[in-house]
RNA sequence: GUCCCCAUCGUCUAGCCUGGUCCAGGACGACGGCCUUUCACGCCGUUAACAGGGGUUCAAAUCCCCUUGGGGACGCCA
């Protein structure tokens, strides 16, 4: 049998990190065994969905590569089958019409609250056997819902495949709602319905949902239809260990890549929260196509590190190819400012990758670093400070007699030549490297830190490597 | 309040099911060192945990119970 996984968020807002650990999860455990990964979109409250939410959660799926088969279900186009179904339950006595305002539900919970019991409706209207259109006791005009009739004793037991074996005493559950006053179906309804249609055969979701499951599980017996397997992953918590919020920082998943995050490490990062394989921290795709299970899923919840996202990152980053890395830059240059005059010549830029392919943990980073390799000599920004450490007058002296030895210089493409002749020059008066290279630095890039001295005038190439040391000379 | 779940270094986790090989392993971080033309990379090392208490057992991180702490659910939201 192949089975069948699904994701299904309701398109309110973004898609946020704890969803994506979820999809990517279903995702995996679909691939893991051959089998199919389905995307639904679960929009019956008509009220708080939107389109925007929709292209946002399909637009963060497929940066992270997490393509789901065939085309997504949206629930809000099923209403009628979901109907059939409710009425089906209706018809066999497995769901009665409760005439109950939602005031007096409350009321019902409130005093159940008071005397110390689980708040749950009371299921007066259970036996009443109300029928709609039969003139309504109350002369209320509408407002009736229909509930489920569950069993009021036994329990319901299921074996998670994330927590193990549960169950649930009955009593617990009260007679849940199928179908609004409106007439809209309601989330457990759906979500069967849907899951059975899908041929869904593995549900993985969040761990607030366990409560839901018991529910879910006595409607597909009273449907008659095979219950799929379920497992509850733990949630992600913030640093405080309080439930992930908007206050710990970026949720969003397209927040991540704007913040020049690569969606493998995402990607990489996301599956070693709440899962293991032994020792291992790096995974290519097929390694956790090929090694993931949910028996290495954990079952505690697990606090969102930044910090190991980063190092992740790092090293995707220098695992990358420069070609890649180089058409990702200007995205993010252009985010951090202007990119009028910059030389973003794509064979230029690639040039330039390997050298901060080592330095940069994100993207943002690496467009910040790349930023003095673009400027023209003229544009380009020096630092007060370095310049006056570091350009003194002895230090712009070296660098005057310097300048003949590299305009003397033909190939640049060799920075090892350029080193040796310096090396040379330096022999030749007795000094050490360090007299010249933090000067020669400043000149070249305007600032005291950056990639190697030699690595950075063979990608400046001649020109603008003579150029930026005649424009130091004459700050 | 009621019900359910969880509990190993600061963090992610291995080990727990099938007690002894664990005075608990790896990784991130932090700290220190090496390398070095700066910044990084890299390399080496240090730091640091079985929540507490009872059992069971020759032996418990591993099994049982209680306590504590944390989380979730209790919607005509999903």
């Amino acid at each position: 049998m192949t089975i069948v996984t699904r994701f299904a968020p309701s398109p309110t807002g973004y898609l946020h990190i704890g969803g994506a650990r979820t999809a990517l999860f279903s995702w995996l455990l679909a691939k893991s065994q051959g089998g199919t990964f389905r995307l639904r979109v679960e929009d019956t409250d008509r009220e708080r969905s939107t389109k925007e939410a929709t292209d946002a959660i399909i637009e963060a799926m497929a940066w992270l590569d997490l393509a789901a088969e065939g085309s997504a279900v949206f629930q809000s186009e099923r209403f009628d089958l979901y109907n059939s179904f409710i009425d089906q339950l209706l018809a066999t006595g497995r769901a009665y019409w409760c005439r109950c305002t939602p005031d007096e539900v409350e009321a019902m919970r409130e005093k159940a609250r008071a005397e110390g019991r689980k708040p749950k409706y009371d299921g007066r209207c259970r036996e009443l056997g109300l029928e709609p259109g039969a003139g309504r006791p109350d002369g209320r005009p509408d407002g009736w819902v229909v509930r489920f009739k569950g069993p009021q004793d036994g329990v319901t037991a299921f074996d998670d495949m994330v927590k193990g074996p549960t169950a649930v005493q009955n009593a617990e559950l009260d007679d849940m709602i199928l179908r609004r006053s409106d007439g809209a179906p309601t989330y457990n309804l759906a979500v069967v319905v849907d899951d059975h249609a899908m041929g869904v055969t593995h549900v993985l979701r969040g761990d607030d949902h366990v409560a839901n499951t018991p529910r879910q599980i006595l409607l597909y017996q009273a449907l008659g239809w095979d219950v799929p397997r379920f497992g509850h992953v733990p949630m992600i918590l913030g640093p405080d260990k309080a439930k992930l919020s908007k206050r710990h920082g970026a949720l969003s998943v397209m927040e991540y890549k704007k913040l020049g995050y690569l969606p493998e490490a995402l990607v990489n990062y996301l599956v070693r929260l709440g899962w293991s394989h032994g020792d291992q921290e790096i995974f290519s795709r097929e390694e956790l196509i090929r090694l993931f299970s949910t028996d290495n899923l954990g079952n505690s919840p697990s606090v969102f590190d930044l910090k190991k996202l980063e190092w992740l990152n790092a090293h995707y980053i220098k695992e990358s190819t420069p070609q890649r890395l180089a058409a990702l830059l200007p995205e993010f240059l252009g985010e951090a400012g202007s990119l009028d005059g910059l030389n973003l010549d794509p064979a230029y830029l690639a040039g330039i990758m390997p050298l901060l392919q080592p330095r940069a943990k994100t993207l943002v980073e690496m467009a910040d670093m790349a930023r003095f390799f673009l400027l023209p000599t003229a544009a380009l920004v020096y630092d007060d400070k370095a310049v006056a450490d570091q350009l003194k007058p002895e230090a712009r002296a070296l660098l005057a007699e310097l300048l003949p030895i590299y305009e003397s210089a033909t190939d640049y493409g060799d920075h090892t030549a350029l080193e040796a002749a310096t090396q040379a020059f330096l022999d030749e008066r007795g000094l050490k490297f360090k007299a010249v290279a933090q000067p020669l630095r400043v000149a070249l890039t305007g600032k005291t830190a950056s990639p190697g001295l030699f690595e950075t005038m063979g990608v400046l190439g001649k020109n603008e490597s003579l150029a930026r040391i005649k424009r130091a000379l004459a700050l």
